[in-house]
DNA sequence: TTAATTGATACTAAATCAGTATCAGTTAGG
DNA sequence: CCTAACTGATACTGATTTAGTATCAATTAA
């Protein structure tokens, strides 16, 4: 069960580059070479933003995208339900022959209940909290926030 | 965001039916009529749930299908693990160019600490628990738990 | 004027999902 | 001992989703 898709992933890193350099247009090839993400995939994420009013931009020679809002308002839940729907976790798991009224469902209420729970911790997730950790992290170890050069690859989980 | 595929959501209804006449053997025939499932895509879920020794089978006429695990101890957890590979938020949301130190990533720990929220929550919803559920929600109504001529059709969320 | 940029779509390949089909082996009951 | 009702195992199919690519028009700074 993977929850977070591609989409999700590279918007989140978008819009931490973006975050970071507040007040000025940045253009998606920048974003696309700093987070490694494709780049014509990442114009559609962009996109994509824009029509959520997440980011503005500006067409043209040295035009690009700039962050509309502020970063702490935008959570990993918000994002989850532009580029994957709204957090849902089945359908419906008792149908006809099991489901005995609608409304009054205890199964129904547990479903819903738990979808609540996946919302508000992903809703703890911001921008500007990931910004925040990776400026931090950054100190620790005595780099920039951002920095290209970074150490080896993390591949797990 | 869809949390349930439809392998989990049969399996959880599968057992239902299994928990719900425990000691005898029911065949997938049965189950498949009982639970309005594709016969043949039940069939596969079945040796899958005998693979993970949630059930045992007999072969044969009247042979059949039967709980061997007691239903409280079967989390939708463990059943999502069967089905949808492990709950994980995200292959590594942040690679080379953002992470800085694997061991030590703020940022990972936040994804793991939210997997772990998730997976607490679908480990309390156990098979044991969502059948009394709906006994309750049947004996409110005044039909038996599992009764086969339920009303109307739910489509909803 | 032109090179760099966004806006808007259309397209493709691969993976996953949901469901179907088939055939071999086992067993209860006549 | 036959046979119908089962499970065991696996291969196949079509639809949808995912991830990524390609193209062309419009805009703008230099
Ligand atoms: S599970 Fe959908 S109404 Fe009961
Ligand atoms: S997010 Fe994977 S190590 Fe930092």
């Amino acid at each position: 069960m993977k929850v977070l898709n591609k989409n999700t992933d590279y918007a989140v890193r978008a819009l931490l580059s973006l975050a970071g350099s507040q007040g000025v247009y940045m253009s998606a090839k920048t974003i696309a070479t700093e987070q490694d993400i494709p780049y014509q995939f990442l114009r559609r994420l962009l996109q994509e933003l824009i029509r959520h009013r997440l980011v503005v931009s500006r067409e043209g020679a040295s035009g690009g995208f700039m962050l509309k809002r502020d970063p702490d308002g935008i959570g990993l839940r918000e994002l989850i339900e532009i580029f994957q729907g709204p957090v849902q976790v089945s359908e419906c798991l008792f149908r006809k022959k099991l489901c005995l009224n609608r409304a009054r469902c205890v199964l129904r209420h547990q479903i819903l209940r738990i979808e609540q729970v996946v919302r508000d911790e992903f809703e703890k997730i911001t921008i500007g909290s990931l910004l925040r950790d990776l400026a931090d992290a950054g100190r620790e170890h005595g780099t920039f926030p951002l920095n290209h050069s970074a150490p080896a690859e993390c591949s797990h989980h």
